[in-house]
DNA sequence: GTGATGACGGAAA
DNA sequence: CTTTCCGCCATCA
């Protein structure tokens, strides 16, 4: 599980990772970790694989300040995922 | 030991 | 585009 920690640290400002990109073979574990995990880790730049948002309202806002491509109330996960993109909000 | 739950995912309708 | 259903691993009652 230390390994998701460690992943979950490494996503770049500025993009976003997915439950499944973290742990394809255990989502959940993330969402656990994520939530039982009180060490300060991105929790903002995981999202679903459809890129909707787990934590609501407050998840948006800080994806949004960290220039994440987002499409509606979703994340644009083609371009998120990236580090570099050429659109702007 | 079994059964239910959750910051999920993918397929099917 | 939406809703339903089943599978996933670890934790909890």
């Amino acid at each position: 599980m230390a390994a998701i920690v460690v992943r979950i640290r490494r996503i770049p400002r500025g993009s976003v990772q997915t439950y499944g990109g973290i742990d394809p073979e255990a989502p959940r574990l993330v969402g656990r970790v994520l939530a039982t995990t009180h060490q300060d880790l991105p929790w903002h730049r995981v999202v679903r694989a459809d890129g909707s948002l787990s934590q609501g309202q407050r998840q948006r806002e800080l994806l949004i300040e960290e220039g994440v491509p987002m499409r509606g109330d979703r994340v644009d996960m083609k371009l998120a995922r990236r580090k570099h993109f050429s659109g702007c909000t």
